[in-house]
RNA sequence: GGUGGGUUCGUAUAACGGCUAGUACUCAAGAUUUUCAUUCUUGCAAUAGGAGUUCGAUUCUCCUACCCACUACCA
């Protein structure tokens, strides 16, 4: 039988979405579309207690913003709705008990202090305390008190949870889509927690068995750190039935920290100065952490960025549109090894976008920042200026550093450049050319007063990258910077003029 | 500690068991340019270590080392 392909993101709203997750949606979308299969989106919001406000919106906002849309589940609806599993609760339940009736799972009253004196104990003598099948004799649960007992305390207390029995001496045999066959003793296993009676609430582990097969999830994309609980996950397929429709499984290589050691984390953002969330984000507490979008990075940069951080096209294409993407993705060619994250060269993917922008595009995204300026201009005007600078840049908040003096004169002259090239004949030299352009009858155009410029000075035999550099800063107030015949064109004659008066004056 | 996963230039990665281990970013040098930037050219730089299988190993097997994840009534 031929499913249609159908993958999930599902993320919990505890914070914002950090680029790992991003890219962990991007593999599920671009895996989908490429078998023309669904999409979904589903909040995984089982813990009340790390629930923040917020961070559903700001999945949602993420996601939109890389282009990345769910053909189904939260704020997208369908036919499995809902898809927010703390509006699931009843269905969950009903599983549980099942498992608990068919003897896969039984009910456990232990407090939290007997756990915690359990695991110290163990502690004390070099141990890992784990509630498997080795320790679950000695606990107070279903299978230790007496059928009475048990009954009493479901009806009278409502601390307790249902676990999951795991089986002795099992080998599971898993596939891996990305890292082929593994197996585990079930032996090492514990006894996962699968509900809450506190809160009524699955933990991860049941909702996603559930949700998966309810919403006839086909393949499973997440994270490597979910690969110790696949046995589990198979154990539950297997348990409640469903191994025939189980969904296969694929995880994906973590995203780690740029230097050193370890996982990617916000720290590492701040501390060596980049985004780690797509977005920006307010904590409720009021702490802001950078967003790539607020930061100046396209859309299109950061989606291809993150899409050949852990897999390639088998080419040596680099640069790809989401739809190119679609197109080329294959989870074969996704790395086993986690990627540290290279800020560096989401800087260059941003510097090859804004290349491929037009000019009309990036005028008018440049526009607003003039304004702040107080600069007016015609947006034809930027157009053109933004034609000469856009290769200098890597983001359109580059501009204004780079070519402000377009927009008004300087008002001082840097003190290096002027040591070096305002002295000697210079100033007399630029005196000299500030005549011959005042009676220059010419169009004050680029290929017309810069050859005219350039045949003054040669035929005066004058060093030319002196007496250029000389009128750079006397009209731009530094040593560098775009072409004279350019700046000349751009700011006019009488600008021109007005500019090299001033600072020979 | 236990279990699982991983290991190719600094980074991301390529190389059905077979050329001199390729490409991109970064960095350096040179060329071009009136400066800067761009562009172009060149360069630096890697198979973690050790056994084994093989005519031949980056690739397969084992051991060691290191890294990562998991080991919650968190996901």
């Amino acid at each position: 039988m031929n499913r249609k392909t159908r993958v999930r993101f599902a993320p919990s709203p505890t914070g914002p979405l950090h680029i790992g997750g991003v890219r962990t949606a991007l593999y599920n979308y671009l895996y989908a579309k490429k078998r023309n299969g669904d999409f979904l989106l589903r909040i995984e919001d089982t813990d009340s207690h790390r629930f923040v406000p917020g961070a559903e919106e700001y999945i949602l906002e993420s996601l939109k913003w890389c282009g990345i849309v769910p053909d189904e589940g939260v704020g997208a609806g369908g036919p499995h709705a809902p898809y927010r599993q703390s509006e699931r609760r009843e269905i969950y339940r009903k599983y549980a008990e099942q498992l608990v009736a068919s003897g896969h799972a039984y009910y456990a009253f232990d407090s939290a202090e007997s756990l915690e004196a359990a695991r110290s104990a163990a502690e004390a003598s070099g141990q890992t305390f784990i509630y498997s099948s080795a320790t679950r004799g000695a606990m107070r649960n279903s299978l230790t008190l007496s059928p009475e007992e048990t009954q009493r305390l479901l009806r009278e207390t409502e601390d307790w949870t249902i676990r999951f029995k795991m089986p002795v001496g099992r080998i599971v045999q898993m596939d891996d889509l990305i890292r082929g066959h593994v197996e585990i003793n079930s032996d090492t296993l514990d006894d996962k927690v699968l509900w809450k009676r506190a809160d009524c609430l699955p933990t991860y582990h049941l909702a996603n068995i559930v949700d998966d097969h309810l919403m006839e999830i086909t393949e499973v994309i997440r994270g490597e750190e979910w690969l110790p609980s696949l046995p589990l996950h198979y154990l539950l397929y297997e348990a409640l039935g469903w191994q025939d429709t189980m969904p296969r499984f694929a995880h994906l290589p973590l995203l780690l920290k740029p230097v050193g050691n370890g996982k990617l984390s916000k720290r590492d953002g701040d501390k060596m100065g980049f985004p780690v969330f797509p977005l920006r984000w307010v904590s409720p507490e009021g702490e802001v952490s950078r967003g790539y979008r607020e930061d100046g990075y396209f859309p299109e940069a950061f989606v291809n960025m993150l899409a050949l951080l852990g897999w390639n096209p088998g080419t040596e294409q680099e640069l790809f549109s989401l739809e190119e993407l679609v197109q080329a993705f294959s989870l074969e060619k996704v790395s086993k090894s986690g990627a540290k994250f290279n800020p560096e060269k989401t800087k260059w993917f941003n510097r090859e976008y804004l290349r491929k922008k037009s000019d009309a595009e990036l005028a008018a995204a440049f526009m607003p920042v003039l304004e702040a300026q107080g600069v007016r201009a015609t947006e034809a005007f930027v157009t053109k200026v933004v034609a000469l600078i856009k290769e200098r840049a890597t983001f359109v908040s580059d501009f204004w550093d780079i070519a402000w003096y377009i927009f008004k004169a300087p008002e001082n002259y840097d003190p290096k450049d002027a040591a070096k090239f305002w002295k000697d004949e210079n100033p007399d030299r630029v005196r000299e050319l500030a005549a011959f352009v005042q009676d220059f009858d010419g169009a004050f155009e680029r290929d017309v007063i810069g050859p005219a410029l350039e045949e003054y000075i040669r035929s005066r035999e004058w060093p030319m990258g002196k007496v250029m550099n000389a009128l750079r800063l006397a009209l731009t107030g530094s040593g560098s910077g775009l072409g004279i015949a350019d700046v000349a064109a751009l700011i006019g004659k009488d600008e021109f003029l007005a500019r090299v008066n001033r600072c020979l004056g």
